[in-house]
DNA sequence: CCGAGCTGCGCG
DNA sequence: AAAGCGCGCAGCTCGG
């Protein structure tokens, strides 16, 4: 699995940082910097590592020291310690390096030969810093106790062990860009938090009413619910019937006649009873209540922005996570809240299948990148014959890359194995390392985690000879979850690294293009972003960037063409499509 | 009263 | 129609 050689040209910063001290060109400088009290100290570093100059810098002139370095590649302890200071001055670097981060990657990377120094270092394990302080006297300690050392000795002890694991590695090229790319990735997830999701909170508010009904006064349920709840209650003849908890819900069903063993809408749907309908539309209306309603409103949406705490890497698999307000999870149906300022638009595009796409090019699957050739993979499989339709299609593909084995999508698997041999090989293999025990990486070298000890212990327990049938059973069992998780982390973790060089990429376009004049702008992103595209929201394979509207058309060039870099950048000439789903519009609203 | 664990469901 | 991956969060139950 060589990258190919074509793979970094033409990338702009990931490309300049991923090829870093290797270049013969004049490459820019490194800076390290580290807290001394309320100072910062900051250490020029050589392309060998070598300290060429030393300075202290105060808090108050930090940013501007910042500023007067636009080249220059910053290395720091943890992104949200360092960038939103900058960010508040109106400072916004083009590269970072995050210690924390890429010394995550480093520890765990099957590339890396000798990783003693780094698991030694166990200070740098630490979860991000907490950067917003408009927190309890409770969760101040906590504060406290987060982040990685800040220093400039650790700081630099750390960099030298990265760069030296990085040059003795397996393959310094390919560690290099997803350094890069994830230290783009923390940069960004600062920028969209403070930049914020343009939401509009009256349009929010007239959804929840139209689907929910009346807002309640005081406490109380909104009028839609409450109705159907009583609805419910007649139907099953149990007046006192609760609906909101699990136990007391399954009884009442039982009593009423309907067998259910579980309350999930999959289930109750297959019952005949008057009182499913209504039930599974209380439970559709008590998602939203709970999750998305007039509370979730008050805390999380202010100044017309959603602002949530993105945590890059946060999935072992590179995907980020998201901590508060369920970013991850704004359902559809409030999509329309998602609404541009006065004058901007939103450009939201997708990938149209990104891991099935990610998993062709890995693979070096050509029959399976023609079937990905169109907008649509899936009608592309269905034109090679291996499956009759589209549905079939995509159940086959996506349980094989997660590993079904039983159902409509283990009886198409053997169909799929014949027409892509090379892909299915690649994740079925993983899924057979995984299974023993062993550990996979995805492209550029992010590793699964080691097994546990747990695991272990239940593996050994059924190799003894007095194990008993209950012992193999649980070890199989175990093995074979841990041969799914595999199998998807190769897929999953490089659809992840080609989103974030998405990102970065096109992080990159945007910073270059003009601002507008100020009273065009929109205040409500923060100084930096208020006069010009920015990213406002990650989801995946799905970006959403707020703009000037006279700017859309060329963000959407802009937003194609890094997509295009992206593949470039990962997969070389691998001849693999990656079509955006890409609209210019007021809202976020899906068709 | 608090926290862990479970269930169910939203997202990819 | 619901097996197979990865999450976060709310609400409930139950043990301490």
């Amino acid at each position: 699995m060589r990258l190919h050689p074509g793979a970094y040209r033409g990338i702009g910063a990931l490309r300049a940082t991923a090829e870093s001290h290797a270049d013969p060109q004049p490459a820019p400088a490194w800076i390290a910097v580290g807290r001394d009290g309320s100072d910062v100290v900051a250490v020029r570093l050589a392309a060998d590592g070598a300290e060429l100059s030393r300075v202290q810098v105060s808090a108050r002139d930090f940013a501007a020291f910042v500023a007067a370095e636009p080249e220059t590649r910053w290395v720091w302890s943890d992104t949200p310690a360092w960038h939103p200071g900058l960010l508040s001055a109106s400072v916004r670097v083009a590269r970072a390096h995050d210690l924390r981060l890429c010394h995550a990657i480093l520890r765990d990377s099957a590339l890396v030969e000798d990783d003693r120094g780094l698991r030694a270092a166990r200070e740098w394990d630490a979860a991000p810093s907490v950067e917003d302080v408009s927190a309890t006297l409770f969760d101040l300690e906590e504060i406290g106790a987060a982040g990685p050392p800040d220093d400039i000795d650790a700081a630099l002890a750390e960099f030298a062990r990265q760069r030296a694991a990085v040059d003795a590695s397996k393959d310094p090229g390919r560690l290099r860009l997803l350094l890069a790319a994830e230290s783009a990735g923390a940069l960004i997830a600062v920028e969209m938090r403070i930049a914020g999701l343009p939401w509009d909170a009256a349009e929010h508010e007239r959804l929840l009413t139209e689907i929910l009904g009346a807002r309640p006064a005081a406490g109380g349920m909104p009028v839609r619910m409450q109705e159907l709840a009583e609805e419910v209650r007649i139907e099953l003849r149990d007046p006192a019937a609760s609906l909101d908890s699990q136990p007391k819900l399954l009884r009442s069903l039982h009593r009423a006649g309907v067998l259910a063993e579980s309350t999930s809408r999959w289930e109750l749907a297959r019952y005949e009873h008057p009182a499913i309908s209504p039930l599974i539309q209380y439970k559709r209306l008590a998602r939203l209540y709970t999750a998305n309603g007039w509370s979730w409103l008050a805390e999380w949406v202010r100044d017309g922005r959603f602002r949530p705490v993105y945590v890059p890497a946060g999935v072992v698999t590179g995907r980020w996570a998201s901590s508060g307000g369920g970013a991850l999870q704004i359902p559809r149906n409030l999509r329309p809240a998602v609404k541009a300022d006065p004058g901007w638009a939103l450009v939201v595009a997708d990938v149209a299948q990104l891991e099935p796409r990610v998993l062709a090019a890995m693979s070096g699957d050509a029959a399976l990148a023609r079937a990905a050739r169109g907008q649509d993979l899936y009608a592309g499989i269905v034109d090679s014959g291996a499956v009759a339709t589209r549905a079939e299609a995509k159940v086959a593909i996506l349980g094989a890359m997660y590993g079904a084995t039983t159902g409509d999508s283990g009886r198409l698997l053997p169909a799929l194995r014949r027409t892509y041999p090379r892909a299915m090989a690649l994740v079925d293999e993983a899924a057979r390392v995984g299974q023993q025990g062993g550990v996979v990486s995805t492209w550029l070298g992010r590793t699964s985690p080691a097994t546990s000890e747990g695991w272990r212990e239940v593996q050994g327990a059924a190799a003894e000879p007095d194990a008993s049938a209950a012992d193999e059973a649980r070890a199989r069992r175990r093995a074979a979850d841990r041969g799914r998780f595999t199998r998807n982390f190769v897929v999953q973790g490089t659809a992840a690294e080609w989103a974030l060089a998405w990102l970065a990429d096109l992080r990159t376009r945007l910073a270059a293009m003009p601002p507008v004049e100020a009273e065009r702008g929109a205040p409500a992103s923060g100084r930096v972003f208020a006069t010009r595209p920015h990213l406002a929201f990650f989801l995946h394979d799905e970006i959403i960037v707020h703009t000037p509207a006279e700017r859309a058309d060329e963000v959407a060039v802009a937003v194609r063409e890094a997509a295009a870099s992206a593949a470039r950048l990962l997969f070389g000439d691998f001849p693999v499509d990656f079509p955006l789903d890409l609209r210019i519009a007021q809202t976020a609203a899906k068709d």
